[in-house]
RNA sequence: GCCCCUGUAGCUUAGUAGGUAGAGCGUGUGGCUGUUAACCACAAGGUCAGCAGAAACGGCUAAACCGUUGCUGAAUUCGAGUCUGCUCGGGGGCG
């Protein structure tokens, strides 16, 4: 269940506590990506050491590959992972944008190709919600159908009869009392769409609404004026989820437009690529300038990795491909974003959001296109 | 001392019957947002080890061209990474 704490004066942002299972998660926050059942390269116990307290697994992955019967004899996706944070599990919705997944979407469900053995099958709303309770997350996703971002208006509102349809399904199939369902509601970058989404989701019962299908190449400044036009119609008392979200411009324009909630694997990506965040904006460890900079990567960053290893060797280990360099790259961009997620929520308990706000826009330009 | 193989980008190398060179890695830079992704894109970087594969004289302002003589065991072409010789560097074999 989800509470409000504090609400901004000056802006739409809150702080609260998500509460699930007899774990909590204080509000806004950022979960990294666990797909695979792990965050790549980062382990639980660094997650703890870090201060994460969520991640994301998906569900329809880990359906395929090991399979649910392994993870239910496992004794759930907790044991299985030994990760005791809140757990989120994605519905598969999201694989309908990976052609090595997607095949079509029909009425009853997205037929999807399985990339490890190449059999086609039909993915019903139902089946998203027998593996998700199989798999003993915390927070289960509704299966929906997600269009291209870039979809023309009739295939965006055929996929949200579908969305919409399959929402009421998920919620009607689901039993799983310790469990919570979110929905997801969509729209791609129609005004209109996304209202009409908007509203239908937020009237069923779902524990919280998240807002899906962005962050896929429309750029920053249609991002956030799509996921404006679906907040606005979104109760104030669920917890709201702004999904794939993580670039920190992004995410602080969402806050203040009254999102609680944020998943990425745009962090450990670009750790594992290269590009490390800062309080002074991002750098890239392997670029010439850090082959002899003794520095640490952030002076602001109290994280192990920034307290122990200098630019330099972290510059040589990425270089080298060593494991160590992607699993130090890695532990540090999710130090900065835990950190960011803190200090947001005490710039809102403390209303100097705004400030704080300002500076992650300046150090964490976008350049819009299109 | 003799014989064989070999020398193309920083590294490893591809290069049809001769037509001024491609790749992978590395380097440089950019991109990654509900991840099958330690990935993707762009760019820079090469005298193809070096040298030689003719010369002299006459005709002509000169070049092209023509003629005569001449060099080599043999030997060019409009054009050589590719053919031939020598030198140098690397590897191997026999004394």
């Amino acid at each position: 269940m989800f509470k409000i704490i504090e609400t901004d004066s000056k802006n739409k942002g809150r702080t609260g506590v998500l509460s699930v299972n007899n774990r909590k998660v204080e509000t806004p926050f950022l979960m990294p990506c666990a797909t695979k059942g792990s965050v790549k390269c980062i382990t639980p116990a660094d997650l703890k050491e870090i201060g994460t307290k969520a991640w994301i697994s998906n569900s329809l992955v880990l359906s395929l590959n090991p399979g649910v019967e392994v993870i239910k004899k496992a004794g759930g996706l907790h044991t299985f992972t030994g990760y005791d944070g809140v757990i989120f599990t994605d519905s598969g919705g999201f694989q309908a944008d990976r052609e090595s997944f997607y095949l079509k979407s029909e009425n009853k469900g997205i037929v999807f190709k399985n990339p490890w053995h190449g059999k086609n099958f039909l993915y019903t709303p139902k089946d998203a919600m027998q593996v998700q309770m199989n798999l003993g997350s915390d927070v289960a996703m509704a299966l929906d159908d997600m269009p291209k971002v870039k979809a023309g208006k009739k295939d965006v509102e055929k996929s949200l009869e579908r969305t919409h349809r399959w929402a009421q399904e998920c919620i009607n199939f689901h039993s799983r009392k310790k469990q919570l369902l979110f929905g997801i509601c969509q729209g791609a970058l129609y005004a209109d769409l996304r209202r009409a989404s908007a509203e239908y989701i937020n009237g069923l019962d779902f524990d919280g609404v998240a807002i899906g299908g962005l962050a896929l190449g429309e750029g920053h400044a249609a991002m956030v004026k799509a996921m404006k036009q679906s907040i606005k119609f979104l109760d104030d008392t669920k917890i709201r989820y702004l999904m794939g979200v993580g670039n920190p411009s992004d995410i602080v324009e969402a806050v203040a437009a009254g999102v609680d909630c944020f998943d990425s694997a745009f962090h450990t990506q670009n750790a594992r690529h290269g590009t490390l965040f800062t309080t002074q904006g991002k750098i890239k460890i392997k670029n010439a300038a850090y082959k002899n900079d003794s520095k640490a990567i952030d002076k602001n960053c109290k994280c192990y990795v920034c307290k122990n290893f200098s630019r330099a060797f972290i510059s040589y280990q990425m270089r080298m491909n060593e494991p160590t360099g992607f699993r130090l790259s890695s532990y540090h961009n999710l130090a900065f974003m835990q950190d960011l997620m803190g200090k947001i929520q005490s710039a809102i308990q403390k209303g100097s959001f705004e400030t704080l706000r300002k500076e992650i826009k300046q150090k964490y330009q976008v350049n819009d296109k299109s």
